[in-house]
DNA sequence: CAGCTATATACCTTACGGGGTATATACGTT
DNA sequence: AACGTATATACCCCGTAAGGTATATAGCTG
């Protein structure tokens, strides 16, 4: 587990950091809203906190995570040269959202 | 290997997709410029190509390939949530991708 | 201090994805 | 048709990361 990308690939973690975009919140939120085993929820946690995504303070026994943007920043960053695309394609995205949405459906090809 | 962000996690494909944001490339292009084996560039592709993240064209014997962008489209979505964080650390960014250039280095705690 | 709550960590197991190598397929050239 | 080039696919192996369960650590409350 290196890269800022491959951080961000675990949809548990992206549920935490969305979770986390709107504000600060002790694991147990997490556990709770997200519906995580709590070791699940913590061992996720540290993979954030180790790559920046996230960092603690500590309140008594309870430890309150925030977002730190600049991993985040530097994914956009890295989106930049495609932007370019972005505006023949205005509301493809939708129709590529919705075909997205159900189950990504595996490809059985040439049986 | 489904979702939209596990494509991207891979350092090979971010890759081969940046080479694309420039320009339509055959697979031999892509070979050459990145210096991968050949299968794994075909093997990429066709991840990539599953995923929406590319088309191909045939030309002779050669498959052109390009961007597509809704799967990085809906990425730059994802990230809407986060970006009110953006303007506080303006700078933050740069210091952040120099501490990060070096291996990521892993923790080895309490022996 | 004992007991409770909140969080972190250790350990085991399992699945899956990527690398490598060999081979198949498709088209082009002579 | 035979051969060469371009690309795709099949197969095997291995590392690694995620899930689950148990346990450790830290702080609070009585």
């Amino acid at each position: 587990m290196e890269s800022t990308f491959s951080i961000i690939a675990e949809p548990s973690r992206r549920a935490i950091l969305s979770l986390l975009a709107s504000a600060e919140q002790s694991v147990g939120d997490i556990e709770e809203h997200l519906q995580l085993p709590q070791p699940s929820v913590s061992k996720h946690l540290r993979v954030l906190r180790e790559a920046g995504f996230v960092e603690s303070r500590v309140d008594a026994q309870r430890r309150l995570y925030r977002i730190r943007p600049e991993p985040l920043m530097e994914i956009d960053a890295w989106l930049a040269p495609f932007r370019r695309y972005w505006s023949q394609h205005l509301d493809a995205l939708e129709r590529h959202l919705d075909r997205m949405s159900p189950p990504p459906r595996r490809k059985r090809k040439k049986k």
